[in-house]
RNA sequence: GGGGGAUUUCCCGAGCGGCCAAAGGGGGCAGACUGUAAAUCUGUUGUCACUGACUUCGGUGGUCCGAAUCCACCAUCCCCCA
């Protein structure tokens, strides 16, 4: 199977602007794709893993990515698929996001020998100058077309800044640039990315009368229609100090029957055969199959030990034994103890599994919350500090467990 | 440049002087049912020393016994005219 014959059959491709030529292209390890990443926060989330992934799967096929770090286009920020103005962030954090995003991206795409380049955009677009620019690029943009764009068409009605108008154009100078210094012939991003992507390839066949090319990813949406990689609108990380390792395995687990098998087929690296053969599941049996995308992204990831680990930590607090060390734990302090003894809400608050005493108290008194396997009756019941010297393990709610030491 | 309108708790959105910690929906959390799924039903959803007190309705001041509600100024956004 070719790997262009590939990226189809796992659902990945959304649109491309010429579907022979980018086959070929890619399937030949011709191209030299990019794909940009404005640095709005200080970790990859799970919606860049399937990007990462996708510039994996083309540098195994022979094809050299780009990593193009938005240093400089973050400072404008994209409008596409917003309602409303993103936060103007400060260069500063701009810088140390980028750096962030480094770090995470070296762990996954090889850059050694030069088989990857990852740049700056704010290497050329900070130094840009407003009218030389306006004469050089400014006079291919028709305003007209660019209205017309999907991306701004929501923010038509809402309000759209000059600022943000200007996106589109950075981006496309960006393709022209990477076309023109590095021999960059294609762009690739999320399908939300489209119009800003078409805007590259036609400012370079408008400046330079050659044709380069587009490709988008289908966003990962869930079987609702909401992009996935989010839980309760926070972004589901890359970074193990802002998502655990657990967390992130937990995150996949937990996903809808109607969504396992996109999502290993979009972000596992699993042979097409056994796909298949798993697309014959069915009902319960999936809960295997959720496994199985929970380690593999974890190991992707994490490394393989950590998605053990996770693994190991939910097989046994969900099945039999539980009992594990590798479950979340809260080290207690002397001074959390009033007497020798603690408070159950106390406990469930400097865990942070509870975000005030009132919640916690809450979710004891309707029955959320157990210890050792017991159903917490009483807000008032307490610990001694000696319960603690083996671990004890509390749960609240159906899924999510918790041990405490000293 | 001129005129009109908006800003409410996580989100949408009601409230227009006391009965407002603030309707309704969404989302979240929990309970029942399950397969760590979905659907459904139920409860709950500002904080705390929890039958009480405290802080909240863009910001700052003011009127009033009493303000999310009235007034003034500021900020941000939207719409119409130029």
């Amino acid at each position: 199977m070719t790997i262009y014959d590939e990226l189809v059959a796992r659902g990945l491709i959304a649109q491309v602007t010429d579907e022979n030529e980018i086959k070929t292209m890619i399937n030949c390890g011709k191209a030299t794709f990019y794909i940009g990443f404005d640095c709005t926060a200080d970790s990859l989330t799970a919606g860049h893993f399937m990007a990462l992934t996708l510039m994996k799967r083309l540098q195994m096929a022979g094809n050299k990515p780009i990593v193009l770090i938005g240093g400089g286009t973050t400072m404008i920020g994209d409008p596409s698929g917003r309602t409303d103005m993103r936060k103007i962030l400060t260069i500063e954090d701009i810088n140390h996001n980028a750096e962030c995003f480094k770090r995470q991206m070296e762990r996954f795409i090889d850059f050694s020998d030069g088989k990857a380049l990852m740049i700056n955009n704010a290497d050329w677009l900070l130094k840009l100058n407003y009218i030389d620019l306006l004469r050089e690029v400014g006079a291919c943009f028709s305003v007209n077309n660019m209205l017309r764009a999907e991306c701004y068409k929501q923010r038509m009605e809402k309000g759209l800044s000059f600022l943000e108008f200007n996106y589109m154009i950075m981006q496309s100078y960006d393709f022209y640039y990477l076309f023109k210094n590095y021999g960059c012939n294609m762009q690739f991003g999320g399908d939300d990315q489209w119009s800003n992507m078409l805007g590259g390839t036609e400012l370079i066949r408008k400046k330079l009368g050659k044709d380069a090319h587009a490709m988008t990813i289908t966003l990962l949406t869930d079987s609702q229609g909401r992009k996935m990689g989010k839980t309760a609108g926070n972004a589901v990380w890359l970074d193990p100090a802002k998502t655990s390792p657990y967390d992130f395995f937990q995150y996949w687990r937990n996903v809808d029957d109607s969504d396992v098998m996109k999502c290993i087929r979009m972000l596992t690296f699993l042979p097409m055969e056994q796909i298949e053969e798993m697309d014959k599941w069915q009902g319960s049996e999936l809960n295997k199959a959720k496994e199985i995308l929970a380690y593999e992204l974890t190991k992707l990831v994490h490394g393989e030990e950590e998605a053990k680990k996770s693994l190991d930590a939910a097989k046994a607090v969900f099945g039999a034994g539980q009992n594990s060390a590798d479950m979340p734990t809260t080290v207690l302090k002397d001074t959390d103890f009033n007497n020798g003894k603690i408070n159950i809400v106390d406990m469930l608050v400097i865990s942070s599994l509870a975000p005030s005493k009132g919640e916690a108290r809450r979710l004891v008194m309707q029955g959320g919350v157990s210890v050792k396997d017991e159903k917490v009756t009483s807000i008032d019941l307490t610990f001694e500090k000696e319960s603690f010297a083996d671990g004890l393990i509390l749960k609240k709610g159906k899924k999510i467990f918790h041990r405490f030491t000293l």
